[in-house]
DNA sequence: TTATTTTGGTTTATAATATAAACTACTTTA
DNA sequence: TAAAGTAGTTTATATTATAAACCAAAATAA
């Protein structure tokens, strides 16, 4: 009945950072961190792991002098999302 | 933006029982653990800690001459769970 | 009758996860 | 040139979830 849920997915500060990318496509790290309202140090170890599963890709370079990490959702990415939000519906009855 | 989720709901068990129970209002501890395939010792826990919150109370009572534990939802369990679902739909896009 | 298994759980230990603190490497401003 | 700020990463700690071990009673089998 229930089927399990993406464990990568199911973390709230993931599923923010998805829930951003899935409609704007790409942000920077920066934006990220405001929107989530997240620390440095947690947004980056949950940004890694969002790349690790290769649901996102990371980029690195510089705007200015400053150094800027851009995060990509990936087609995988955007998949395991929708498919996490079907599998929610089940527990929320909706 | 994004509202912080429940804790208590933001767990695949935990919002697995209360979704049953949001639906049938009340359950065996037996029923419960075959539908959510959970092992007797997480439900248990799990169980204990949605009572603590006051999300749902636990009757111990004997059907014929073996103990069973019978689970219903508060007032205050059914509206986290529907707040819950407001909070996440957020998160969803939806 | 007395093992043995099954039922219905709880308690406790361990594994996994999330979060926060500390640190690095620079840049900008005073 | 010293202090403060930006943009992160790494590592340590706290929290949480899960699994393993256990308990008591009942049912079943020998």
């Amino acid at each position: 009945m229930l089927k399990k849920l993406d464990p990568l997915l199911h973390s709230e500060l993931r599923l923010a950072i998805m829930s951003l990318l899935v409609s704007l496509h790409k942000a920077e790290f920066t934006y990220i961190k405001e929107k989530t309202e997240a620390t440095s140090g947690n947004l980056s170890v949950q940004l890694t792991k969002l790349e690790e599963a290769g649901y996102l890709e990371i980029k690195k370079g510089f705007k200015g002098k400053m150094p800027q990490t851009t995060c990509l959702i990936t087609k995988k990415g955007t998949e395991a999302f929708e498919q996490y939000v079907e599998d929610l519906k089940n527990y929320l009855n909706l």
